[in-house]
DNA sequence: CCATTGACGAAGA
DNA sequence: TTCTTCGCCAATG
């Protein structure tokens, strides 16, 4: 049986390397439109333990998970700072520095 | 089956 | 630049 949507974006998720990060719409666009940006989101909110998940993050170079209860303030942030990604002083991170190439 | 719901994004005002 | 509107689409109840 084919992958479930799940598990499609979870593969995606998992090869994004150690200091970059990618973005809802551009895992979108790599599984060729199949899922809205939107349902990425999603997907992250269920991911299996080991995924990098805190490297996908929004089209404004953010992190989104801040209005999220249940999750530490700035937890996402704090894991990429960790990887070495700066954040300016609007919490924003530049795209055209860190994100994925997909490869 | 139908309505609602998002960790989103592009376009227009 | 910020705010609103609309499209997006699988999942959930």
């Amino acid at each position: 049986m084919p992958p479930t949507p799940f598990e499609q974006i979870h593969r995606i998720v998992a090869r994004i390397p150690r200091g970059r990060v990618a973005t809802y719409g551009q895992i979108s666009r790599m599984l060729d439109g199949r899922f809205s940006a939107q349902f990425v989101g999603w997907a992250m909110h269920g991911a299996p333990e080991g995924l990098p998940w805190h490297r996908v993050i929004n089209s404004k170079g953010g992190v989104s998970t801040r209005r999220i209860l249940g999750y530490a303030p700035d937890l996402q942030k704090n894991l990429l700072e960790a990887e070495g990604i700066v954040f300016d002083d609007e919490d924003r991170c530049d795209l055209a520095v860190y994100q994925w190439d997909g490869r």
